[in-house]
DNA sequence: CGCCTTTTTGACATGGATCAATTGTTGTGG
DNA sequence: CCACAACAATTGATCCATGTCAAAAAGGCG
């Protein structure tokens, strides 16, 4: 599995430098985390709740480049400026490092550093396999690519497998999936129904989605793996 | 302007060993450097020519991830197995740089490490820029984006400034554009059409194509800002 | 209960895909 | 040098998945 802190393969004594510069935030539902077009203050991860980066064209188009789920890395080391916005989805708690201090540090340890890197190509893999989704697949598929994403989160989460039936919450609005899978979220709400209806997914109430066959929501995605590694 | 080889900001040392274990070797139009799923045995950079990094479908949709220009890098570090094809479009020299010996240098350089996350963040930058344009461009934005996106990296290799008269040469075929904006083939064309009888582009003789008015293009292309850094 | 937000569903419009025919280009061998 | 084959590009006609607009239904909350 993922490493998926940047601590992983640290030393104690870069573990301990990171406690003391780190402090906790909570921000509210829509609240804006960074701004785009702003200096970049601090690096971060998302401790509970879920937030959305996104990039948006002059005239409103939004696309959202990247959710952020609990674990999940905030921020680039070489941007001065973002060029996304980041706003919470829901309430979310964020584990803030400034910026300076931080770099400071990554300058004086290799380790952190190859942590880095890691943590850096895992993101392109990921936007990478996004840019797939966006490009090829269809309504359908993008919305069971989502669930699959959404389910293996859970499941790595909450420690289940994904394999066995499979139960989760949705905590984000059809408006939300829309601007992530570049669809409106009217087509979205449809597919929804449709994957219901075809017994592919079971919406439950408020918000909670069981699958009952993982194998068939994978084949809705379309993809040609699992979501992991070819051997 | 952004520093293109692996070598920038690495001392002497480290550009002798990479002297030391590189070759050449070129592709042939339609040739695979790199099938999918298969072991990646070297990284490299791109002399001359272009090649195309893509991902399909079961189905054999495809969508083309990354276009490599001539001084792109090839390859990552952490996968052991290419989730990628990599092709060549039209002939193709690679510097190629075996993996395991390029690996132990990395390991041993912190700052051949970091001249590698460096280039890992601007991957992951033009990653997140390519899905906004799959995610919300129109056909005609992604046509003029790619345009301005050949037409900039000519100036660059060229020595050409992008504001004055820009005049330069299409390498890729219909087909290859249509496989990178997720259009199809037919739809490129007539975009091309239509940009030609507006005016916004000039359609020479094989291949090249002029822009009388870059900042026209750019508007066209819908961007946010002229693909460079917000200040 | 009534207000507000989100979701669902329906009817219709449209951008881009698909299918198909024509033209233009490059390369090859007689 | 020309004829022919193979491929690339253009253009037209039609179709369809998804977007758009609109209204109703379902929750959530003071």
């Amino acid at each position: 599995m993922r490493q998926r802190t940047v601590c992983a393969n640290c030393g104690p004594s870069e573990l301990e430098k990171l406690d003391a510069i780190k402090t906790y935030k909570t921000y509210q539902s829509g609240e804006t985390i960074v701004r785009a077009g702003y200096k970049m203050e601090f690096l971060g991860f998302v401790m509970c709740g879920v937030a959305a980066l996104s990039r948006d064209l002059i005239d409103g188009r939004r696309q959202i480049i990247r959710l952020l789920l609990p674990s999940d890395f905030i921020g680039g080391l070489k941007q001065e400026v973002s060029p996304f916005e980041i706003v919470a989805i829901g309430e979310v708690t964020i584990c803030k490092l400034p910026k300076l201090k931080f770099e400071a540090m990554v300058l004086s340890s290799p380790a952190l550093e190859h942590r880095f890197l890691e943590i850096a190509l895992d993101e392109l893999d990921a936007a990478r396999e996004w840019m797939l989704l966006l490009g090829r697949k269809s309504a359908r598929e993008k919305v069971a690519s989502l669930l699959v994403v959404l389910a293996n989160h859970d499941a790595e989460q909450n420690g289940h497998s994904p394999a066995d039936g499979l139960f989760f919450l949705v905590l984000l609005t059809r408006e939300t999936m829309a601007n992530y899978l570049a669809l409106t979220l009217e087509t979205v709400s449809r597919q929804f129904s449709a994957l219901n209806k075809d017994g592919v997914i079971v919406l439950g109430d408020l918000g909670y989605v069981r699958v009952p066959d993982y194998a068939k929501l994978l084949y809705e995605a379309a993809d040609d793996t699992d979501g992991g590694i070819i051997t």
